[in-house]
DNA sequence: TGCCATATTATGGCGTACCAAAATCTTGTA
DNA sequence: TACAAGATTTTGGTACGCCATAATATGGCA
């Protein structure tokens, strides 16, 4: 680990990806920004012939998909997209809540102003997307934001099951951050993350992170409602 | 994080599971109850011979159960049964904490009294368990108990997740029982959980249900630093 | 004898072809 | 028109082959 800035300098091109990988990447992309919808077929061979690669891959990528709960198999029928109904949209934000308001006391319990020097970072990126209007900027350093919360504890196991999780209702994410006063609601509700996470006072940056993610959830079930689904 | 016994009332026979999941599942144990140990390499064309089974299938579930995070994939080596470091385990007992108390809390908001019997009922379960020294059935009926808080306030992805990351720990499990006094003072914390679900406490149950999840922890940490590791 | 360069082997990564069983679509006939 | 018989599609599963790379064995040369 510490050769990697030198040989980083050497190292011509990444030989790392192997195509399964790259594949995997590119379908749960498709999946993740609606290229393919929730209940779509994936056919196997389609599949390979639009990825040009072949069924070993492909199938390999479907079963891993399966495992995270993008997809879903039915006997005797195959792979489709896993449907997500507001129930299940309703547990992941629960979910969220729990685990991110965990490291936000961590962070808070830490005492360590670089943390919360960290997060204000992320929140300006944040608000600078939204002025810009760069939703995939605000995803991205949202993601960042909560990302930071739970390295600077060193949590990276619940980092990854938050991660897992928040794939399955990336397009509701999409949707909520373009809802009216999100723009303005959402970062006060991370700064007072970052504000108790300063003071120290874990209560207060666990109850803060739970009422940001509610807030989410709340918007997602609205969403959720208004876009009624013929599924 | 697949479909589960709920059908399975209905249905009377089931020779639907594909080979795949019967390899899946013989795998897991494997690795679970010890067979194969942590850092073991799992070489494809053996286990194809081993199972009975052909490559493809053979990949399919190495690449499940790397996502599982039971196995890992060395580049340009293939892979190998993922070792569990203790902070990685106390990072996960945390998270079922967190989870579990908030199974607890939810248990504890419905006030249906029923709750608390079903969990008496696992509950009897385990320390009749204990009594026969039937360790495979106190695991398999604290397990039971955990579903049972998490199904009946309909937390089904939460229970994923809590058992997606329990098989990472289970060797630890299986030693934290057998040792001493966990057989009065496990029950007995399962027991303040359920008093209070029974009592309404929601915050009370939240507490015992941490309570008694980091209590194993602590044991695990110990059984882990007595053990000698070479990883 | 000691060491370096070259085979060999083991293994994963990837592709193709094939078969059986189940679901679904067509079609032909009563 | 209705329905049964076949054709097609698609998954589940198998077998085999090829290539690249890393580790190991081997052999030749100083």
């Amino acid at each position: 680990m510490n050769d990697d800035a030198h040989s980083a300098a050497i190292r011509v091109e990444r030989p790392a990806k192997t195509l399964r990988e790259l594949a995997l990447d590119k379908v749960r992309e498709a999946i993740v920004n609606g290229y393919f919808r929730p209940g779509d077929r994936l056919v196997e061979r389609d599949l390979c012939a639009q990825l040009g690669v072949s069924r070993t891959i492909v199938r390999e990528v479907l079963r891993h998909l399966e495992s995270e709960g993008l997809v879903a198999n039915l006997p005797n029928k195959g792979p489709i997209v896993a449907h997500l109904n507001h129930d299940e949209a309703k547990q992941i934000y629960e979910i969220r809540g729990a685990l991110e308001g965990m490291a936000a006391r961590l962070c808070a319990e830490q005492n360590n102003p670089a943390i919360a020097d960290a997060l204000d970072k992320s929140l300006e990126d944040i608000k600078s997307s939204y002025r810009d209007k760069d939703m995939a900027g605000v995803l991205a350093h949202t993601s960042s934001f909560y990302q930071t919360l739970f390295s600077m504890v060193d949590r990276h196991i619940a980092w990854g099951v938050v991660n897992l999780l928040t794939v399955r209702i990336n397009h509701l994410r999409s949707m909520t951050i373009k809802t009216q006063n999100r723009d303005v609601q959402g970062p006060a509700q991370m700064a007072r993350i970052v504000d108790a996470i300063r003071r120290g006072d874990g209560e207060g940056a666990y109850q803060a992170a739970m009422d940001h993610v509610a807030g989410a959830s709340a918007i997602a079930q609205a969403v959720l409602s208004g876009h009624e689904r013929i599924d």
